[in-house]
DNA sequence: AAATGATGCATAACACTGTTGCGCTACCCA
DNA sequence: TGGGTAGCGCAACAGTGTTATGCATCATTT
């Protein structure tokens, strides 16, 4: 009987296949699956989303929201160096979190046949935007190299982006474990963008406490 | 008529595979069309590899065996530095060249249900291994400060890997194009690394040239 | 209030996928 | 000259995304 329960299908489908996709990884994602566990048939859908990719993108755009959540949730200092690595921390985390979405938003072409668009990886690029804040202060206060702060950005982005992948690929292992890596990898960084050793290291040992404060559950 | 033609079918299947990743994607690896296209049958897949994941998982060392042969045409000279960041553009040229090989290579789980094992991954850290004697090299002349080379190596890799993946995916335009972020993240790796501005720029000016022979087609 | 239109979903089918059991054929070896 | 066996063609099964068809319900209009 169409047209009775579920006031809403539109959300219930997008929280059944983030579900599928969070607890059962990429192959669990079929219109047959989460039809049966929406309580509804494999129509429902293509007349919401006009087929699976459009779900998938979806999935892709609720992924960036809890990005960005993750994001807003870093305080602004007095020490905009620790902010960004805060950020980095986060950026880490909310890809732990979110593995197999994480992988859709960046992993190019993944499940069930679905590619990104140009306004998608426009919205990726916009939610990736307010790490410029943290490297033009960073540079106002004379911590970084004066320069683009947007190419600065993208070197921490490129770098973060690089170290989750090979995380979430299973890549880094004893003795150069993801953790080690990425401690050592932010003052690399940090160093590279013109700080000082000793004020990198310690800005990058203060993130680690504000993030487990900040970004606390 | 089995039996009679085709001495090594097993060879013919894997080049056809890989010829067909590498010009229609990974949608296009199907067990009947690969099957149709080395005039045989899908029986030839499961005799020869025990399924699709086997065949992906042959192409995978195959890509492997690219990124070797890309990393031994690199000459070893008295600028580690330089030989360091040319390895890092010899790993960017066969992610380019080799694309949605290299998403099966690193990209986590991708074709046809393909997932890799950790024999899979072994090898692959172990064709990494050979940027590790660069390093050790940059510490020695005093180029990087001292420490553990392996974690240096890791900082390179995971970077390029992160630049190469952002770039696949789409995610770098203009003005920070995957061309522009490469150059200065080589730079910020290696002032990060320890090495002074102006002889990190001076040694990344170098690989780009060194490259351009010694990777020569 | 009743008829009309459109919306949203259920059912079933189509083309496609990986995979498997069966059986034949062509080879190797005794 | 016989097995024995390895390698592959054929056909079928369960699964996928997608689409055509039809029906039930709602919203609207008269």
């Amino acid at each position: 009987m169409p047209r009775k329960a579920d006031p809403n299908v539109r959300t219930t489908l997008i929280d059944v296949a983030a579900r599928l996709l969070a607890e059962e990884g990429p192959k669990a994602l079929s219109t047959r699956r989460i039809a049966a566990e929406a309580e509804t048939s494999t129509m429902a859908v293509y007349t919401h989303f006009g087929g699976m990719s459009g779900l998938v993108r979806e999935i892709v755009y609720e992924g960036f929201a809890r990005l960005q959540n993750h994001f807003s949730r870093v305080k602004e200092t007095d020490d905009p160096v620790a902010d960004l690595c805060v950020h980095g921390r986060a950026y880490r985390g909310n890809a732990q979190a979110n593995s197999h979405l994480y992988a859709a938003m960046f992993g190019g072409e993944s499940l069930s046949g679905f590619e990104l668009t140009e306004d998608d990886r426009q919205h990726g690029r916009y939610v990736l935007a307010s790490i410029v804040g943290c490297v033009d202060r960073c540079i106002e206060t004379g911590r970084f190299r004066a320069g683009d702060a947007g190419m600065v950005a993208h070197h921490m982005w490129v770098a973060m982006h690089g170290l989750v992948n090979l995380e979430l690929g299973g890549y880094l292992i004893e003795p150069w474990t993801a953790d080690a890596c990425f401690e050592t990898q932010l003052v690399t960084l940090v160093v590279g963008a013109g700080d000082g050793l000793d004020a990198a290291t310690a800005s990058v040992a203060t993130s680690a406490d504000r993030y487990a404060v900040e970004l606390a559950t």
